[in-house]
DNA sequence: CAGAAAAGGGCATACGTATTCAGATTATGC
DNA sequence: GCATAATCTGAATACGTATGCCCTTTTCTG
């Protein structure tokens, strides 16, 4: 025997068959106590490690999951949203505790990932994580569930969506975060996201933002929505082109936490006092929120749990259990930035 | 035909076959130009993909590069040190561009994740990231090295070191780090962070700071030494100790971004300004540092840069070209925590 | 104590691909 | 025109594991 050693090797050494060895390390009953003891303390005594490969073409399964990553708008390379890596954390963590691998990719939402991981047996499922055009996300989602792959998504939450999708309550937080800049005394909420249909978590968050005004008799100025995507530097610009814009606002609600925190620099540069000149109310709870200055409030989603759910729902999938969309609650978290 | 297309099946609509097909798709050129466009195009037509788990069986390689996360200290699970977040950036594309898979783990060092990887033939060779008792850490890499297992490491850079080591020249960023402090009037220099032995990364940015102290004359006090580890909680409990102890101090050399975010916290609850009154220096350049108030000058390792390196340098090991243990500059980033 | 059932383990084979070796066909050189 | 080389393709097989099926031995059961 050289280089790894086979359960052939072992079965050998243990002087049974290469089909007993098999059995006495899955744990099959049909093979007895003594021998499954010897059997494992030879292969534990030769590092024996059963081959991956071998024994997922075999089983036609991986025990790997993927996650894929879509940075649409970014072809810069370092940036990353803090909240996806948090996620990201969570996802890893749950994967180990459930003994499974993970695979990560990072994709072009327009390339052809859907075609990839599951059809050549690298992984039993995926999870999809990140923002993109809903249109053309919304195709790709209806091909892998025509083609039977197993499929969870981080995302916009609707029922009788293609497959199955955790997210979290957009409109919710969009509202919660809005009605505390309202108990605050502001009435100019100005919105900086992208309040599109195309972009559905940010035009909920939007949504929300403008129920909570109008149920306080507050008209919605469309002026006071500036648009901008998920980078800081996206957020400092929007800032920048509302205050040049001339309206008159007293309060910035952001779309993601980057962005408020991209305004809040441009609302300093400018010598405006944040909050008590403008107040400002981030989305994600992303860890440099609470860096900020001042501290950021904001409205949080909890990545643990969902990184926990994610998983969990795929698994699900892959047994062919159902796994309901669901929406997680967004928390409001209140810091010093929207005035005492 | 039913479930997924194999090679078989391609080789019946083709008329030829299956080697022919496996031939074909590898781009061996020992198949006609005419016939390779025809089994290309059924290939595609049928969505076929090659079995990864039958292709690595045979091939005895999997593609697929696995990254190791260790975490000794922290049980807890959210955090996720925002540099290795960085680099896990860097080594995904890096991974992709080179057409390798991404499998990636959490580990506790203590755990037996050196008899794992490679040894099940889920992945070519391993990347390992991350902190902790370099004593511990030591052995191990021998038993990887003994083992015949490819592997690359990010961290403490000593020539001679079992296997391929990539870091950054941590000496040199403490000397800098600290020059800049004494070039700005500075001469009582607190270090915060692990200056022991076992942690060699942060010890070497100790060496170097007191290096650039002894050079200009400064004597090293060592009660100005003040240990934390990673995390911005232990920063600022740091901070508060150094305080209390009553110790003269205008600036503290903090051996990581965090720990110096921590840091300034607990200097500002005190009172104290930064950087008139103490001035900080952190260490990676996290995202963090620059949204830190006032913005952190630190020593920014280039994770792109590292990422590539590492990536390539295992990549190499797996041909089994030889790689070298490599120190990349650390470049000092002045923001205004400094002082003008 | 006979017959049946249960327990334990081996044989053969399948999973899907890639390569070695040999055969077949066509082109080339003299 | 024949030998030789060059080009293309197929048959057989190996990679290492897991399981259906069958056979042997032991243990019940009445």
């Amino acid at each position: 025997m050289q280089g790894k050693p086979t359960s052939f090797d072992i079965a050998q050494l243990a002087g049974v068959s290469q089909p007993t060895v098999s059995r006495a390390l899955r744990g099959n009953s049909r093979v007895s106590e003594q021998t499954r003891r010897r059997i494992e303390a030879i292969a534990q005594q030769l590092n024996y490690k059963v081959d991956k490969n071998a024994s997922s073409l075999r089983l036609r399964a991986t025990n790997t999951l993927a996650l894929l990553f879509f940075e649409d708008p970014t072809p810069d390379d370092s940036m990353i949203n803090p909240f996806f890596l948090s996620m990201l954390g969570s996802i890893t963590r749950t994967c180990a505790k459930r003994g499974y691998d993970l695979l990560i990719s990072f994709q072009q939402l327009s390339s052809n990932w859907h075609v990839d991981f599951e059809d050549s047996r690298k992984a039993d499922g995926i999870i999809l994580l990140g923002y993109g055009d809903y249109e053309q996300y919304h195709s790709k989602l209806e091909k892998l569930v025509e083609q039977g792959t197993h499929f969870v998504r981080w995302g916009y939450v609707e029922q009788g969506q293609p497959g199955t999708t955790i997210g979290c309550d957009n409109f919710r937080g969009g509202y919660d975060a809005t009605q505390h800049l309202i108990a605050l005394g502001r009435r100019r909420i100005a919105f900086v996201g992208d309040a599109s249909p195309h972009a559905p978590e940010f035009h909920d968050r939007y949504r929300g933002s403008c129920e909570a005004q109008r149920t306080q008799g507050i008209i919605v100025d469309p002026a006071l929505q500036v648009t901008a995507n998920t980078t800081e530097q996206s957020g400092h610009d929007a800032a920048l082109a509302l205050i040049a814009s001339g309206t008159r606002f007293d309060a910035i609600f952001a779309a993601c936490d980057l962005t408020a925190i991209g305004a809040i620099r441009a609302l300093q540069d400018h010598g405006l006092r944040v909050p008590d000149d403008i107040a400002v109310v981030g989305f994600d709870d992303v860890p440099a929120a609470s860096l900020a200055h001042p501290p950021l409030t904001t409205v949080q989603q909890d990545c643990r749990l969902a990184g926990e759910i994610l998983v969990d729902a795929l698994l699900k999938r892959i047994q062919n259990l159902p796994a309901d969309t669901t929406a997680l609650p967004a928390r409001l978290v209140i810091r010093k930035s929207c005035g005492a």
